[in-house]
This record gives C-alpha cells, structure tokens and sequence, in this order.
DNA sequence: CGAGGGAACATACCCTCGGTACGTACTTCG
DNA sequence: CGAAGTACGTACCGAGGGTATGTTCCCTCG
C-alpha cells in the first residue's frame, strides 16, 4: 500500500507544527480576517489574492473556505468589520453634545478622522462600493457613517425649521463632501493643515446656511 | 503535408466571411472601444472579460492585443474618452455665461446632466479611482470634470473676495457632493425630482456662502 | 471506554481569464 | 516580384478563485 494518502500522512505531521492550528486554535477567523483587513487596505480587493491571505494568516484554503463562502463574503466580513468600528467611535463622541450644530460640528471631525484610517478609507469608501456593488454599499453605509450623516443633517434643518423635504439630498452631498474631502486630506503633504482647511470650509458652509432667511426655498436668492 | 497550417486555412477562410474586418475594415479599434464601453458599463472592470470584448466587437484577443497592450489600457481608452466628451459638453455651456455665480449654475447642472448617463457616472465615477488606481484617477480628473469645478470655484471665491487659500478644499468638497448627489439621482426613483432636490440643495448653500461676511474667516461664527 | 459523527482544517484539482508566442493574410514599396 | 510591415487569428501558459475529497481532532452517546 503506496497509498497516497500514507504519504501525505508524513508530510501533515511535519508541516503541523509550523500551522496556525496549534497555536489560537480556533480563532482561525479573526487571524484571517485581520491578515485580510491589511491586505485589501494595502493592494484593494482585486489586488489581493486569497493564496496571499492565508498565507498570511498560516492555514490553506480549505481553511478559508471552511470560514467563508467566498472571497467576496470575506470582504464583506472585514468590511463591516470596520463599518460597525467607525461607526461606535463617531457616535460616542457625537452623544456627548447636545446641541445640534455642536453635534454636526463634532460628528464631523469625528468622521474626517475616522476616514484618516488608511484601512476605512480604503476598504469601507474606495474599495466598498466597487467590490459589493453600489447596491449592497448603499444598504451598508445606510446603517452606518451615511446614517449617522443622516440624522445629523435632519436635526440641523429641524433647527432651522422649515420643512425637510430636501434632507436626503442634504444628507447625500454632505455624505459625498466629507468622503472627498477624505480624500483630499490622504493626498495633501500636510495632512493636519489639509484637515484644517477642509473642517473649516465645511463649517462656512454650515455657518451659511445657518444664514439663509429660508431654507424651505432657496430660490428666493438674488 | 498534413501540416495544421494547411488546415487552418481553410477553416480560416471559412470563419473570415463573419468576421470584423472584412465589413469594417480597420474601423476594428473603435468597435472594441464601443463595446468596451458599453460592458465596462454594465458590469464593471473586474465584471468584464476580454473574451466578452472581442466577441461583441467580433475580432479576437490577437486584434486586442495589437491596438491595447493591456485589458487596464483599454479601459484607459474608454475612460478618457468618456472623460474628453464629458468635459466638452460642460464646458461648451458654461461658456455661455459671464456671471460667475450664473457659470456654477449652469455648470452644476451641466455636470449633473452628464452624471446621469450610466457610462459616464459607472467608468468615470465609479471603476475608474479602483481600476486605474487613485493616483492616476487623480490627475485624469484633474484635467477633466475636477478641473471644472475647480475653476468654477475659483472663480465665486474670487467674486466674494478674500483670500482663496480654501479654494482647493472647497472644490474637493464640491466636486465631492456632485459625484454623491448623482448617486443619489440615480438611485432614485424619481430621477428627474431628486435631480431638482440636488440643485436645489447646492443651490441653497451657494446662497448661504454669499451672505457670509467674511469667507477668510469662517471661524467667526457665533 | 470505544464507536461514530461532525467540526476544522489540508490537499489536489478544475476552470476562467489575462497575457504571450507565434503564425498568417493583406498591403506597400523598392 | 520579393521583402518588410501591418493587422490581425490561434494555441498555449500561468495565476487565481472555487470545489471535491481526504484527514485529524474532539465530543457525545451507548
């Protein structure tokens, strides 16, 4: 009996003590996960290969597919992941205020930090929509940094009264002027000045609106 | 001489009499570039295959190859195409005004316009800062739509005097919340209302920007 | 306490797809 | 009319996502 199976027997045993497996045991998920995490943050979802991940992570293949269903699911692991992360820290610091252009202002620089993470600006806005869909991203950011960018705008234009009709196209400029804004803070030399100046724009804008005699109706300008 | 090259010709000249170019004759770039465009379009970078490009071109990979050292040239192409043709239309409108408050209007629609063809919105928007990388994304937008809005800035800063040493993090932010509003247009299922929402949204915070005293100074506020 | 059943992996293999090597037809030009 | 260049077509390779099939460990149950 050359069986191959004998063989490989040999082989396993050798190859075993330089294994994941005895060592955190079953925390096989997060090792892969976190190994995952670093790997689209650095090359993007297409960039990264799943030999690259668990070679990494110090299992196989059938390791990862015993964990996820597939490459896309693992993504969808690390992404939400960081989602729920970013999300938690912006909303501690945004309940600390009660004021609600006070919470805008705090929200927002809680999130222009957040998206100063390499692995979030990556993963949750560069990468995210792409990999998952829109569709799917949309969903997702819906119950998180979109979310909270949400109701912040609500409760600004309940200050201002008026009626809120336009919140949700509020909230999607604003949403898309801080994920650009991110952007251009990860590109400028001086991140901090860079951050400055974008905080700072955001808040002439804000201080504005608080201006506007109507927000109901802006055609009402000159 | 059974030799397969003898063989070949016949079926050669069989299949020759379906294929591109005997029709088109050397037309065969802008047929890839055209059907490139529309599968780019519709399901992604990574979504699309070449073996999907040059069967709807009806050429094969060897035909590709020769005009596109690469499947990421080739997108490239579709890109900056998209790109040139979109930056025409806009600015061709833009043109047709002097007041630079009157300028962002029209450009602003304009922009929004052109963001509503799902070619232009999924290829220039979407897959081209993941397909081609940030960086070259970057200075591709820089010379296109970015520029625009750039300069449209630049020049309302100008017009509400003050130093313009924001106009940089103002026109992130602007170009920004146009690539998110036309998210937001398009997933709605009015899309002709929800582009009016947008409007006037931006519209009503260029408003609220011109009753600020003092731009210099956004910190001033209460 | 031994059998067995499932969880947690490992291994080997398949298939798609981007890319390459090489061959072939048509044109042009000396 | 032959040689060289252009514009393709065809066959093949390797990387990488996914799968089928072991194999080992652990826990339960008779």
């Amino acid at each position: 009996m050359t069986s191959p199976a004998k063989v490989q027997k040999k082989v396993l045993r050798a190859a075993r003590s330089t294994t994941r497996r005895t060592g955190y045991s079953s925390s096989t998920k997060r090792a892969l996960l976190d190994n995952a995490t670093q790997l689209f943050a650095a090359h993007g979802y297409a960039g990264t290969s799943l030999d690259e991940v668990v070679a990494a992570a110090r299992v196989t293949k059938g390791a990862l597919y015993h964990h996820f269903p597939s490459k896309l699911a693992l993504f969808e692991s690390v992404f939400d992941r960081l989602q729920e992360k970013a999300t938690r820290e912006i909303e501690k610091r945004i309940d600390a205020a009660d004021d609600p252009w006070e919470r805008a202002q705090i929200g927002l620089e809680g999130f222009l930090e957040v998206c100063r993470e390499p692995q979030f600006r990556r993963i949750c806005l560069q990468e995210g929509p792409v990999a998952l869909g829109h569709e799917r991203w949309a969903v997702a950011e819906r119950a998180a940094s979109y979310g909270i960018v949400k109701r912040t705008v609500d409760a600004l234009l309940d200050d201002l009264g008026g009626a809120n009709e336009l919140s949700e196209a509020y909230a999607a400029i604003f949403f898309g002027a801080i994920r650009s804004s991110s952007e251009y803070v990860a590109d400028a030399d001086d991140a901090e000045q860079a951050s400055a100046e974008v905080l700072a724009s955001i808040s002439g804008i804000l201080a504005g609106m608080r201006l506007l005699p109507s927000l109901t109706d802006p055609h009402a300008e000159a």
